[in-house]
DNA sequence: AATTCATTCAACCGCAAAGGA
DNA sequence: ATCCTTTGCGGTTGAATGAAT
C-alpha cells in the first residue's frame, strides 16, 4: 500500500505558480517565518500542500538566490566538486553562494554534462571514455585497415583513434568513422620508430604484439592503459609530470591547461587514471588536420 | 507562416534520513 | 526499539520557448 502522495487530496492546486500565490507565500514568510511546512499553506491561504510551497522558497522566492547566468568561475567549482562529489548536487550548492540544488543540477544536466561527453570525457568519472575504446577492433577491421599496419604501428594507430573517439558524441557509426579516416596522414609519413622494447612493457596502448586473427577473435579484449610506456613512445625520455596531474586534478581545466602549457617535448602522457592529454604538436603528427586544441 | 524538433528549467514524485513521541 | 511525521534530496517530467525545416 505505501504512503499516500502528500498532494493527493482533491483540489489541490499544482503547477506553476501565479504572481498572487508567490506574494502570499513571500508575505507569509517574511512575517512569520516558514515554520512547519505542512502547516504553512493554510495559515498563508495558500491551496497548496506544504511541499511545494518550500519548493517553491527555497528554489525561486528565496530573497538571497541569484538570477544571473553561471560565471566561468561558478562552471569551474561545479565540475571541480562534482569529481569529487558526484551528484550530490545540496552538498555541491553550499559552495555555491545564491545558487539552488535544484539550479545546479539543470545546469550540470543541460550544460557540462554534455560539454564534458562532447570533449570525450566520462561525466560520471570526469576520466576519458574508455569504453568507446571497446568498438576499435570494429571499426579497424571494418574500414579496411587490417592486414596494412605492421604489429609495431598499433600504438600509433591506437593513439590516432583514441584522439578522434575521445571528440566524439557516444554514438559512433560508419558515416562518421569513414569521414575521419581521409584526414589521417599517409602511415608512411608517420614516425613509427619502435620504442626501446625494455622501456615498452607489452601490452602498451594496444597489444605489441599480437596477430590480427587473435587480435579480432577476442572482441571483448580490454585496452590496457600505461601511463609510461606510451609516453615513452611518444618522447624517448620523457617522465610522468607530476605537476602535470596536479594541475590536471580539475577536469575542466585539463585540456585548457595542457593546451596552453605543453608544448612537444614537454612531458605528458595518455592515461585512464589521470586523465591527461597529448599536447596538440603531438596530434599533428598524426593528422593533417588535428581537433585537439581548444576543446573547451 | 506553419509545423516539427530540440532544449531549458520549474515543478513534481518517491525515497530516505532525521527526529520526536 | 519502534512507529510516525516532517524535511531534504536526487531523478524525472512536461510546459514553455527557441531553432530548424
Amino acid at each position: 500500500m505505501g504512503r499516500p502522495p502528500c498532494c493527493d487530496e482533491s483540489g489541490i492546486k499544482k503547477g506553476p505558480w501565479t504572481p498572487e500565490e508567490d506574494q502570499k507565500l513571500i508575505q507569509y514568510i517574511q512575517k512569520n517565518g516558514h515554520g512547519s511546512w505542512r502547516a504553512l499553506p493554510k495559515l498563508a491561504g495558500l491551496n497548496r500542500c506544504g511541499k511545494s510551497c518550500r519548493l517553491r522558497w527555497t528554489n525561486y522566492l528565496r530573497p538571497d538566490i541569484k538570477r544571473a547566468k553561471f560565471s566561468p568561475e561558478e562552471e569551474q567549482t561545479i565540475l571541480h566538486l562534482h569529481s569529487i562529489l558526484g551528484n550530490k548536487w545540496s552538498a555541491i550548492a553550499t559552495h555555491l553562494p545564491g545558487r539552488t540544488d535544484n539550479e545546479i543540477k539543470n545546469f550540470w544536466n543541460t550544460h557540462l554534462k554534455k560539454k564534458l561527453i562532447r570533449i570525450g570525457v566520462d561525466p560520471m568519472t570526469h576520466h576519458p571514455r574508455m569504453d568507446l575504446l571497446a568498438t576499435l577492433p570494429q571499426l579497424l577491421c571494418l574500414a579496411g585497415l587490417t592486414g596494412i599496419m605492421e604489429p609495431r604501428a598499433w600504438d600509433d594507430h591506437a593513439a590516432r583513434f583514441l584522439q578522434y573517439l575521445l571528440q566524439s558524441p557516444a554514438t559512433i557509426n560508419m558515416s562518421n568513422f569513414s569521414s575521419i579516416t581521409p584526414k589521417m596522414k599517409p602511415i608512411s609519413s608517420m614516425n613509427t620508430q619502435a620504442p626501446d622494447t625494455a622501456s615498452v612493457p607489452s601490452p602498451g596502448l594496444f597489444p605489441a604484439a599480437i596477430s590480427n586473427a587473435e587480435f579480432y577473435g577476442v572482441p571483448e579484449m580490454s585496452f590496457g592503459f600505461h601511463q609510461q610506456p606510451l609516453g615513452n613512445y611518444i618522447k624517448q625520455d620523457s617522465t610522468c609530470n607530476d605537476e602535470l596531474e596536479a594541475a590536471m586534478s580539475t577536469p575542466s581545466a585539463l585540456l585548457r591547461d595542457a593546451d596552453r602549457s605543453l608544448g612537444k617535448g614537454d612531458n605528458c602522457s595518455i592515461s585512464s587514471n589521470a586523465g591527461s592529454v597529448l599536447p596538440p604538436s603531438f596530434w599533428s603528427e598524426f593528422f593533417d588536420d588535428p581537433l585537439v586544441p581548444g576543446l573547451i
